[in-house]
DNA sequence: TGAAAATATGTCATATTAGACATATTATAT
DNA sequence: ATATAATATGTCTAATATGACATATTTTCA
């Protein structure tokens, strides 16, 4: 097995979809690059609101959500949009240039 | 007039709706933050696709999109997702690097 | 251990954003 | 000046993301 395999495994269970196709073969690198920076945006909030020690529920208590979506942000899950994870980011403190930062960040 | 209430104007001129008070009272530093970022992406989409001598009409084509949907997010319609912008700007082979840049950068 | 708190997962109706299309406006070139 | 290409604006229906809720699972800690 691949490491794309592997990786596409990765992203599969956490409620991507792919085609049947292998490696990833029928993924652009634009899609993946889009998938990678969601998961970016999604690991930089679970770290930053641990680190500010905030309960899910308190942080979608201050951003009007709910704590079923940010387990789902924290998660990775595909059908959450760049828009309400950086929403999050910001209501967590995180400046334009912490944000930058974090998008540009490899994973 | 302050300077804030231009801004607000501005703003408003593109679709963005705020409350009748003055100086963005109603507007948190947050939301502030996250509309300057959409319009600080849309003013790098616009000058990539210039530099990259590419129309609308070109790029729509390239994104599966429409040339409605490129020529409202250029103008920072409201009514345009983060996402989209952020797909556009990888579909015309902005790194994540930049795009990280241009998240960072102020107007 | 086991109770309580935190997080994860699934679903639903409502709201928001999408591409498409028509058409108006503006820029470009001859 | 005027034809033509490019961009802007408005409005539809379909697709997608949303908060809310119920409930399952995991973590924490006495």
């Amino acid at each position: 097995m691949t490491v794309n395999k592997a990786k596409q495994l990765k992203l599969e269970k956490r409620g991507w979809k792919f085609g049947a196709t292998d490696d990833f073969l029928d993924l652009s690198p634009e899609e993946l690059a889009y998938i990678e920076l969601k998961l970016a945006l999604s690991g930089t909030l679970r770290a930053k609101r641990i680190s500010k020690k905030i309960t899910q529920v308190q942080l979608a208590s201050v951003m009007k959500s709910s704590q079923s979506r940010i387990a789902k942000m924290e998660a990775g899950d595909p059908a959450v949009s760049i828009d309400l994870l950086v929403k999050s980011l910001l209501a967590l403190g995180v400046s334009r240039k912490e944000l930058g930062r974090s998008f540009a960040q490899q994973n």
